[in-house]
DNA sequence: GATGAATGAGAATTCATTCAT
DNA sequence: TATGAATGAATTCTCATTCAT
């Protein structure tokens, strides 16, 4: 009477498949992923693979998701308390950055996906209600915060949050795209775009 | 006699199969190209094809290179002679802006490209020696022109090329990811992105 | 459950396909095998195939190599103990014609293919190392025995199998070619050759 | 009024498409032989070749008569007269070896050829009625005149001829297969393989 | 539940041949 | 006559998906 395998085993084995699929993403690029791939990596037949994922959008979909996931996973990080809000903003996206580079093509494949159900997930420039969690919602309190307490200029956080957010994205796209591997090269540019970036937010404070 | 088919001719036919793929392009993606589906919109065999295109390879190429040649028709417009460097910039950008959303799908294939081909037209952050008129080296000498004028501040006109070139990079991506069409948010966005990225440049002039 | 089926069935169908792509062979020579047409033959579809042999490249490979295999069955048999080293090597270069005549075109593709995974089985004039039970070195040794009790002139066994070998090969390529089917005639030239051949080794024993 | 091409012109460009179509024999193997490549090979066009040649069938067929004829040019060149009968095989054979090994592509396909016209033309074992100058015809001869003359012993010179021409037949092919390069080694197997024959088809002298 | 053989559609590409010009 | 663009059939091969076991 196991009529239905035990659903932490089923999570198992479909996790172990995504995995699977991951791997395949980061070789061979998002194209390089068939069902033969995913079962022979899995160690499954490809018959199987449908008995846990109705077909390949599926499961392409939830590899998203789950990379996803991983992404949000660095923005969320803990934060000392006595950093000024730039540099916790600075510090967060740094190592939004990090994450994104040691997933390139998974880092492309979600935030360059229009599926309806990942975009759902990534969406910047439009607002989302439901929220939950969006990391540009954080963001937007966190300038929110700045302008609050005099750190930045006066302005609309949620504009600053997305000017911020698509100006990083350009640039880890770019490094991926071109393939950019050198540290210091990626640090430097780093640096440069928060610099101009908070230049352009932050008070003028010698206008005293 | 048949002789060698005029050139024009020739051309005209070309740019028939190359149109066909570019609307295969914007509806179902580049992946979506296939020599028998451009066949079959352009009204030849897929046999045909391979007389003007050596390989889908090469066709796709030319298929990009068009694309990136009417980009680059819109980056290069004349201008008033009576504009700050920051005016001039923000203007080209804007129309630059302007032409990728009139393209979406096929500004996406362009720009997020890694094909070495059509990379070696696109790179923004790596330096290209043979310099063929790059978008981003024109950036460059129209930053250095405004440091040198003033209007910005001391800095490396190289970096700030790329930082500006790949902010906008961003923006223009997440509005056709997220697929914005209202005019009006669009324009909000660039004029916010501009605000802070020049804010951040330019020279603070209360502080004399 | 299907589970793996068993290698036997397996292998049943690889013959099947094997044998469809003989009669393709017999019937319209090596370059008449197309997947297509073995799928066709042996009730299978194109891709099916694919799942017995990697690529059309192997399938030739193993259809030649079970030919090989055919006709060293031929030239391997038992000997009875009491004929001369002249009667033996005749004898199995008999039964070796007779294989070969049996499949004429499997022959013809076999001996005369240049694959270099085919001609690693084939080779007779370059020496081989492996030398895996090589049917020219065989026919060697036999000879080396033949000069050692003084049935042959003394000479180099090597250099005599190699004529041997080919003067064989080359008569039967002709028979084949010339479509040569009367028994009579195909023995007469058999019996000329040998006579010639013997003689030209043979210890003259009169001449003392 | 030029209805007819001039025939002298006409056969001029029927040799540059033979001649086209040899080059590649030897680069590309039989099977490399389009109508595409002949024609840009030979500065023509595909649709051009219809007019000299009904079919690829029919060009193939020339070609490889063409090549025949080469080949009997060298095997029907003159001899001095003070050689023995022995000596004149050996040096026709000889002259024949070189040149089918300097046109080795060309060779296989000539002398594997069942085409019917070909075929016609390259018999060995089957007797042609005709008889136009067939070289085997020749060495029958040659060898009637050394068992008249007592070089060779008493047999039929027609068996004998197919003997010795098969056996050599063999031993080219063999070369070419395994694309045997070295002069010394074909050397030797040629001599290796004529004094076996010779000495089996020889009179023993010694006893007298 | 799991298997993996089989399918069928579709991919790129090649090529002999035709035919309007 | 010559052209060469166009065709259409054939080629090898890949892959998501199905289904009898």
């Amino acid at each position: 009477m196991r009529k239905k395998m035990d659903e932490h085993k089923r999570r198992e084995i479909k996790e172990k498949m995504l995995e699977s699929a991951e791997i395949i993403v980061e070789k061979n690029g998002f194209d390089g992923v068939s069902m033969r791939e995913v079962a022979k990596l899995s160690g499954y037949t490809p018959g199987s693979i449908y008995q846990y994922f109705e077909n390949k959008d599926v499961l392409i979909r939830e590899l998203i998701k789950v990379g996803y996931g991983r992404i949000m996973t660095a923005i969320n990080q803990d934060l000392e308390q006595d950093m000024t809000v730039e540099e916790q903003i600075i510090h967060r996206f740094t190592s939004y950055m990090r994450a994104a580079l040691n997933m390139r093509e998974y880092y492309k494949a979600v935030m360059l996906s229009e599926d309806p159900k990942i975009i759902e997930m990534t969406l910047v420039l439009r607002s989302v209600e439901p929220g939950e969690s969006q990391a540009i919602k954080q963001l937007e309190m966190a300038i929110g915060k700045g302008i609050e307490n005099g750190e930045f200029e006066i302005g609309d956080p949620r504009s600053l949050a997305k000017i911020l957010w698509t100006a990083n994205y350009g640039l880890i796209l770019r490094i991926i795209i071109e393939n950019i591997q050198d540290k210091n090269m990626i640090d430097h540019l780093m640096k440069e775009q928060f610099q101009v970036l908070f230049k352009g937010m932050r008070k003028k404070e010698g206008v005293k």
